[in-house]
DNA sequence: GATCAAACGTGAAAAAAATCTCATTAGGGG
DNA sequence: CCCCTAATGAGATTTTTTTCACGTTTGATC
């Protein structure tokens, strides 16, 4: 994940098109032996002397991954949020396409939001069996979230990328992954607090 | 952090204001002994029987991560998601404070996102100096960051809240906490392509 | 072509994290 | 008032992760 990221950034620019395991971990700042390591455990060997292939690399991390297949997602709540997401184009590089957004707010139904049409809600559940949609961005209002992920699971939807400040409780082998701001908040919030003490100690 | 989040949720509702490791670890999907090596980590101790007064480890975590003291930060770029995160009112909960915002784009100056006016990029560094400004966030489109992030640390910006899909180089003393997705993606493409094997096996 | 150095793969060792066990303490019931 | 259960704190144990060390491979040099 932090290879791939790390490699489509750096290799796109230089020609040699080889990387050493000691030269991603000087940059990621982690030891080369686990460069190898995680390496090897997806398939992947380098040559001696030479290093690894930076395309093979990443080739190899986007189908260990699943970025080299199309998942197809809707967005719920078209808020800051939500259009936010809509606009950004990196997703494509993992295999992601949001194709459809939906809003509770039948004000904002039909409207353009980064080029995407709003859909009303009532049109969610067929919309997703249609398509055989397996993943929901959810970016509504706390309220709303809980039962909206049970509306989800209810019509076959696998993953929900919940950017709720909310927990939601699914079914186990339905995967909900939190994209909770508490967390660098509290590595910021601490480092600011005790920034002082370091450099004077 | 995750704690907090939990404790301030289902505090709020319950009048007994205790709860038992085991809760808490049932809740969290964690183990009860690690929940109490973390609280006695921050000088938390429970009381047998009984278990640990809610109000009691909040405060303690306020403190150790730092949320009992205000930070003010400035932020920078407001596109979607610099507008989504003016508007989020939950930061106030953990001590944060976005006390300016500020755009590159001078047609967006002097408008109101979120309530709050956007501000020149020349009234950058007298307004991070005259307040003393230690925290800022980035959610400008990448091109700019690294120039901004240096900029930001030669006036004494002390961490840096990166949500642009860059990575940036500052000096040691200065946090970057990057908020990346590609992440959390990673996690989803990877639970959906192999979710088909897990069920039928 | 033979040698040398650079980088890899792998298995062992060290460190860290999570887990288990148990003695201790504090409330509740008889 | 004493015992019993429930929950803690801390030490021991196990598991996982990270790091080290060494043998092997491969391209470059003489």
């Amino acid at each position: 994940m932090r290879y791939y990221r790390f490699l489509s950034e750096s290799g796109a620019k230089k020609p040699p098109q080889t990387i050493t395991s000691a030269q991603i971990a000087a940059a990621l700042d982690i030891d080369p032996t686990q460069v190898r390591k995680d390496f090897s455990a997806i398939g992947l060997l380098g040559i001696g002397r030479v290093g690894f292939e930076v395309c093979e690399v990443c080739r190899a991390i986007r189908v260990a991954l699943g970025f080299d297949q199309r998942h197809e997602a809707v967005l719920i709540g078209t808020g800051h949020l939500g259009a936010a997401l809509l606009a950004y184009s990196g997703f494509a590089r993992y295999g992601l396409h949001i194709v459809a957004a939906f809003d509770m707010d039948q004000r904002l139904v039909g409207s353009k939001v980064a080029g995407c049409t709003v859909k009303s809600m009532r049109s969610l559940k067929p919309f997703i069996r249609k398509h055989g949609i397996r993943l929901a961005l959810l970016t509504t209002p706390v309220e709303a979230s809980q039962k909206l992920a049970d509306r989800l699971v209810s019509v076959g939807v696998k993953a929900i990328w919940n950017f709720t400040p909310t927990r939601i409780t699914v079914p186990p082998e339905v995967l909900v992954r939190d994209e909770h701001i508490s967390l660098g908040l509290s590595v910021i919030a601490y480092h600011l607090t005790h920034e002082v003490d370091s450099p004077s100690s």
